[in-house]
DNA sequence: ACCGGTCTACGAAAAAATTCGTAGAAAAAT
DNA sequence: ATTTTTCTACGAATTTTTTCGTAGACCGGT
């Protein structure tokens, strides 16, 4: 069994601590308020408070998503599961969610909406070697 | 302006529609209670009550998620936005939530955690291609 | 020793999303 | 014609998520 799916706050938190490493409560709350941090889409009405970051971390904590480590009195917190372990769980929920589990027609949205650079299309295609590889050989 | 996000539950009868066609609420009750629909992760606990569909519609209607015709007594529902665009607004806002704004990278993952049928990774070279001489000619 | 700043814990308000009960009108069945 | 079923409207209860206020402990500087 796997942990809980995080909630939109939670994951953006999660983001933060991948980004971050191991942090504080008060050093992930700063970092949600610096205006300079790439924002959830569209801008954050107004300043997060504190304890609100506080609790956010404290219930994480309950679910499991996060772990923390006592440092005298503060708590410091870092990610149980990897970015790539949670992003593949939401792709696949997503997938389902949104485009009825195919998760191809996602690909070639995603391709063709947003700009690749040369790097990221050789990568592809690379993979894409690879699975027709694995194909003609099982 | 664009219309509403649509939530998890407004998406997932938004799905019914376009499968569907225009409806009305208890086709799309039924469709939602037929255990034979494809559910979203997990199966439902229990029976989604018809009152529960008909006030979403109303809702989605408010929104102006869904357009609606009245045939006689009853209503007859009609998604307003194409798959393909929803599709497309929350596939970016999924690349920025879950993926910090990389669309490539999620484009690596969906394509190693999935299968792909020949004819699938086809399409994707081939768009690739097109990408590629987009490129070189600007 | 005292004060101001910072920390966690905790309860609970506020907001958002989901669910359903009830009422009244219309249609269908008897 | 009466009863039963089916529909919408609507308010409100429930549940989930987000936010914050308050209290008590601790630390550092004065």
């Amino acid at each position: 069994m796997q942990h809980a799916k995080p909630t939109e706050s939670e994951l953006e938190i999660l983001q933060l601590l991948w980004e971050m490493g191991p942090s504080t409560v008060r050093a992930v709350n700063d970092r949600l308020n610096d205006p300079t941090t790439p924002q959830r889409s569209g801008r954050r009405p107004r300043e997060v408070g504190y304890t609100t970051t506080l609790k956010l971390l404290q219930i994480m904590h309950e679910k499991g998503l996060v772990s923390r480590e006592e440092d005298g009195r503060t708590h410091i917190y870092t990610a149980r599961a990897s970015e790539r372990d949670t992003q593949s769980a939401l792709l696949r929920q997503f997938v389902d969610t949104a485009f009825r589990g195919s998760a191809m027609k996602l690909v070639l949205q995603a391709l063709g909406n947003h700009d690749a650079s040369q790097a990221e299309i050789d990568a592809i295609k690379t993979l894409i070697a690879q699975i027709e590889q694995n194909q003609s050989k099982p």
